[in-house]
Parts: C-alpha cells; structure tokens; sequence
DNA sequence: TAAATATATGAACAATTATTCAAATGAAAG
DNA sequence: CTTTCATTTGAATAATTGTTCATATATTTA
C-alpha cells in the first residue's frame, strides 16, 4: 500500500492522456470475442468461405448448437453476417477489419 | 442435428485448409490478454511511458494488488517487461507489436 | 535491528461464460 | 398435414477468471 503518489507528475500526466474509460472498455470487449479458439475458429473458416452452421460444426469438431450459440455472439459483435436460404443459414465475415484483426494476431503469435 | 455434410466438398475442403488446432487456440489465447478493460488500460498506460505498479493502480483506480496480478500475466505472456530499482518496479511495453495489436482494436471500436 | 515501503502472492468469492441437452422454430418435401 | 431437416433457443452445469483481503517478501531507511 501507497501513502502517496511515487511520481505525481509522470502519474498525473499519464492520467490525464488517458483514453475514456468507455472506449477502453469497448477496446477489450472486441478483443474478448477473439478470445475464443472455437470462435477464432469460426473466423478463420469462414475466411476461407462462407459457410453454413452445419459446415462450421462439422469443420470445427463442435456441435452444431455450440456454433449456433457462438455464431449469435459474433453476429451481436458484428464480426459477422448471414444470409438464409430456405432451411439453410450461410454465414460470413463482415468486413475485411475482421481478417485484418486475426492476422495481427497471427502474427503476433507467429513470432514467438 | 444432421445426418450428413450438407456442403461435403466445400466443407471437407476447408477443413483441410484450417490452420492447426494449436496454432488457432494460441491467436485465441493472445486476444484473451487483451480482453480485459484493466489490461487494456495498463496497455495503453505503458504505451504512453514507463510506470511502475502504484502509478498503474493511480491511473487506472484500481488496487495495487490487482494491478499486480494483471502485470503478472500480461509478464507471463511476454506484452511487458520489468525492470527493479530498489523498491520500485517498472514496467514497459515489450515491443512495437503490443501497441500494433492495441491500435488495430481501437481503429474497429471507432469505425463502428 | 526495527520500522516503513513497494510489490507480490495465495486463498476465497463472485461473476462471467462455453458447452450440453432438450425442446422449439421455421422451412421444405413427401 | 405430417415428417424431416437445419437452425435456434433456454436452462443447467462446469470451468475460468478478476478482485479483494490478508499476508509475505524484498529493499530502504531510521
């Protein structure tokens, strides 16, 4: 436990740089939906082509519930889109800012 | 449930094309760092200088004890590094890639 | 050596979350 | 219109995780 501030100045300038709270928060909200290797998963597959929830459970070894619940998470975050045709829902990324998003983080794990 | 491969070919194809299972939960472990609003914020602290744990808790009003624990895993991960001047410890930013990682969230938060 | 200070650590608790299972939709086909 | 099929949904469960609190460690100072 601190009675004072250590470096006041530094502290209190750094502070004051700071981004808000909310943005910050909305910063770690997206990184928590990468955050999951079954929706990391789904996003790498449907990098690869649209797919169908039947399609992404039987690529990512999940039951076809697990990905519907998953792919509900994705689509509220907007990382994701579908598109139905008759009993079949096809899904798909977004925008290309998904993709960018994983290949950073490709990379990042790549060069360890 | 289904009894069979609604896209066999597509999907047998893109399931030869996914990246290994390791790899995929490595990205998704990275991600999960940074899915945590007071990581973040110590992210972006440290990107704007160098501080130590009680400027970190001042910043980011948070506990010393809890900021303590977060540097430790954002340590174990390799994002930070430390270094000890008599009692103090600093913490930094281990490379550029932490601060690429952090920007790429931001700019998608604020395209939104 | 004892007191003070900065940080770290471990256990406990509450909260969040991913999966499973059973059941419900909604659409097509028989 | 009944059955089949693809997907969705909700509740239950198990596992993970962030914070707090108390205590420990390490370093400096009195």
């Amino acid at each position: 436990m601190n009675k004072d501030l250590i470096h006041e100045k530094l502290a209190k300038r750094v502070k004051n740089k700071m981004l808000s709270d909310e943005l910050l928060f909305d910063v770690a909200e997206v990184f928590k939906i990468f955050g999951d290797s079954t929706r990391v998963k789904i996003i790498y597959a449907l990098k690869l082509s649209e797919l169908c929830v039947s399609d992404l459970a039987f690529i990512t070894n999940s039951s076809e519930s697990a990905i519907s619940h998953q792919l509900r998470i994705l689509k509220q975050a907007k990382l994701v889109k579908s598109r139905k045709e008759g009993k079949v829902v096809y899904y798909s990324l977004k925008d290309e800012h998904v993709i960018k998003l994983f290949e950073i983080g490709r990379e990042h794990v790549e060069e360890l």
